[in-house]
DNA sequence: TTGCAGAATATAGTATTACTATAATTTACA
DNA sequence: TGTAAATTATAGTAATACTATATTCTGCAA
């Protein structure tokens, strides 16, 4: 691990050169996130990458080892970013229960207040884990990838959310898989109100409050809690 | 839509020749199958089905236009023939909280008196579709393929999940979302224990059973009914 | 049995991709 | 100003995702 421009740490595994400590480096991030985002990483190139961002294809490589990093660098940068948002905004409440539903509305739908984490945006970095962040861990390499500790942020922020649960039922029997659940479905949703509609109840303009509202009623119900 | 060798339809725009219709076609989805659960999709190729099943790379693309329809084809094959499972396993229930919890069941645990549909065993086409499943629809081109109806099936599973959800609970405002949350979650939540167990409350060695009563847990505290 | 249409399969290619090796240039600062 | 190290560019290679075309089967009418 290594410092970079964040306010926090990635795993310095995930690149050869940290992207963050010069210009060229941040090009690759901010194309690479546009090209992603526009046609998917399945049609994703290097060559497309440094076409985008005026480079060469050799210099893409002298940051990331392959498109699978950089994939990875995204979601855990989103990750980290966003835990990092639940304990910013959980930290004025001092109800359990409040913690609990701030900390799901925040992973749920960013709040509109929070900063940037730099060359991309925070709604473009989303909508890329949305759409491909899956991908970083439903891979033939998973096992290793996890030994190096890239998956951390991810299980971080679930173990947080899985802590405020025992807050507010210090009995329940599946935090993790709870949590898991609420993290996962407030990112699946979103994907499907989209592109499969006929998976959810919510009609597209509504799909945010709706979304909300299931996740906060499965919690809700969970902890046997009336809202 | 035309009839193949299963006991249900297939999309017939998802291969250029019934894979069902020869030797050679079956060759295919079956050193298909294989290939993709060893090594994943991303390191699967056309050139090694061909030599696995003896067969050459131009006739794999006489069945395939490419491996995206491939694994379209066991995502479809799949939950067809989950649904049907379903349906068998549950015509037999009159109560339908029975219904409902023999479905969860049989959707997060493939009964082991299941006739194989094909090819592939059951117990392979589940893995497959668990490891490499989300990758049929998490595309670029998934609202084109949405068009052609490619995920038809997984809708008619999580509709008729939904369906029976609602004749428990007739006043649930958002079935289709929580059917959706219990049949991705019965599929990821399996991949987490195997991979990535900090996500879960799981140990290896129990899980099976724990995302039982983790899923069924979920089903009873959403539709407020006691155990 | 022979002839032959059409289906099935094989051969041989092409453009693109995912990298790698090495050369050239820039930068940092002694 | 000189030079080592860092950075970037050039020029490849092996493999991949297909496609075009050639060849071989197969069924069955004459």
């Amino acid at each position: 691990m290594t410092t970079s421009k964040y306010s926090f740490t990635l795993n310095s595994d995930l690149y050869i050169k940290d992207p963050t400590s010069s210009e060229t480096g941040r090009k690759v991030i901010a194309s690479g996130a546009k090209l992603i985002l526009e046609n998917g990483i399945e049609a994703f190139t290097a060559k497309k990458l440094a076409v985008d961002a005026g480079i060469t294809e050799a210099t893409v490589y002298k940051y990331f080892a392959n498109k699978q990093r950089l994939l990875q660098y995204y979601f855990q940068l989103y990750w980290t970013w966003l835990e990092q948002q639940v304990k910013v905004f959980t930290a004025i409440e001092t109800d359990p229960l409040q913690s609990l539903v701030k900390a799901v509305r925040v992973i749920s739908n960013i709040p509109a207040v929070a900063a940037d984490p730099g060359v991309i945006t925070k709604y473009d970095l989303r909508e890329l884990v949305i759409n491909e962040g899956s991908k970083a861990y439903y891979h033939a390499q998973v096992d290793e990838d996890n030994a190096k500790r890239f998956f951390a942020p991810y299980k971080s922020i679930t173990a947080l959310l899985a802590t405020m649960i025992l807050a507010v039922k210090p009995d329940e029997k599946y935090p993790l898989a709870l949590a898991t659940t609420i993290i996962e479905m407030s990112h699946s949703l979103k994907y499907y109100a989209k592109h499969l509609p006929a998976l959810t109840d919510f009609p597209h303009e509504t799909d945010q409050v709706k979304l909300d509202d299931f996740l906060l009623q499965l919690l809700y119900n969970s902890l046997k809690i009336k809202p």
